[in-house]
DNA sequence: TAATTACAATGGTACCACCATTTATAAAAA
DNA sequence: TTTTTATAAATGGTGGTACCATTGTAATTA
């Protein structure tokens, strides 16, 4: 009779699931690299078939792994988590825990902060490169028609770059899962028409003027109110 | 020989995953819910019980399911989404080589927007509960030594509860990770002394005064400086 | 040479038996 | 009677083995 044992129990599959996961997050694994076949690793693991594929699953899920099927087929380390992230954000709405109201308002705080710190750091060539990116927004009101699809696509962009300039990698994953996930969906309902993209692009302006100017107050003031027209909060 | 073949096959735990999410994402079945054993279930769905399984942690691991073991275990419908988007937040920051300073500024500038919507939303009795908590912190003071664990854990409560009060969900599980996986660590490092929790006293009854006020400008600028304090931003 | 076929590697599924954990209940001891 | 202990039942956890399905490559055939 045992006069200690665990208050909780390790299932297997979880001590696989450990072992893998510290092994991937340790760089011991990095990214496409190939595990070996199930039957070599439950070998090495000293497990069965069946709970290496729990745990398998449990990791495919993580967005740490990748499992293809065939011939060169077999388990791969991947680099899915932001997916996942994402993935998981729907879910969390959809269980009506979070409304599209308060994800418009993270999102236009959190857009704002972001834009005031880039106004703070913003290389000359960054800016430079941005106006260019506006400049093509522009250009689609050269035709008679705007194409929806194209516009949307290059206001992310703008947003993602924005991002990118801010300087803080903390931001990146976080806004890009709210822009995919969230607001395309919401972007392809609403029509756009021309008045909008002019509205746009006058925020745009202003804030390509503010980060040459290194006003991070008006660039928060500008974003702020970017975003609050496109996801609706002024409405 | 077949003319045509699925593009993309079937996999029967997939099938299941999607059937069991549907279920419980329409609202058939609740938080609590308890499913059928797996035996009984398997002939439900017409499928093994390894098949059945590996559907079963993905869904655990997406926290709609909860597992136990035992007598009166089974499986039930859980509710557990906020948890996962914590720990893949988590995840993709270890992944992602997030630096501490990136984190200590994403911290300072969401924690500050917190501290802003909550001065403009607060109620009479939120802000009494705070201010109990407040208390309980001063009262660390009357012993001769600090409880450093004590200290930190009424410091991460106090956040938490701001972030309660704000009202907007989509932050809570944000900070709830940036609090326990990352500054949790960092804290026990550093040793506590009187004045620091001196300091942080009066961040938090400035911080008061200024959700009395309605000010949300004051308790953004009180609770950049609190945490940019306790960061190590300003040093 | 080009199309077809066969093979091999690898993950996917299935059935069966048994182990481990937990709870409830009954039996035994105080 | 009350407390402890042993037993049983329910349920998930693990292991083994065999076979199926998918895919890429090499051998075969036209």
């Amino acid at each position: 009779m045992e006069l200690f044992r665990p208050i909780a129990p390790v299932k297997a599959y979880q001590e696989i699931i450990n072992q893998l996961e510290e092994t991937i997050l340790s760089g011991r694994l990095r990214t496409g690299d190939k595990l070996p076949p199930e039957r070599e690793l439950i070998e090495s693991l000293g497990t069965s078939r069946r709970t290496l594929r729990e745990a398998f699953r449990v990791l495919e899920q993580k967005g740490l792994l990748e499992i293809k099927i065939g011939s060169k087929g077999g388990t791969f380390v991947a680099d899915r988590i932001q997916e996942r992230l994402g993935e998981t954000l729907g879910l969390l709405m959809r269980t009506e825990n979070v409304t599209q109201l308060e994800l418009a308002e993270f999102r236009s705080n959190t857009e704002s902060t972001v834009a005031g710190l880039a106004a703070e750091r913003a290389t000359m060539e960054e800016i430079s490169a941005l106006e260019a990116e506006v400049d093509s927004v522009e250009a689609l009101l050269d035709h008679a028609l705007i194409d929806q699809q194209r516009f949307i696509e290059l206001e992310m962009a703008l947003h993602q770059n924005l991002v990118t300039i801010c300087g803080n990698s903390v931001y990146i994953p976080i806004l890009k899962t709210i822009h995919e996930v969230l607001l395309y969906p919401m972007w392809e309902k609403d029509p756009i028409d021309r008045d909008y993209v002019k509205t746009a692009l006058k925020d745009w302006r202003g804030l390509l003027d503010a980060l040459r100017r290194r006003a991070p107050g008006d660039a928060k003031e500008i974003m702020r109110h970017h975003v609050s027209h496109f996801d609706g909060l002024d409405a």
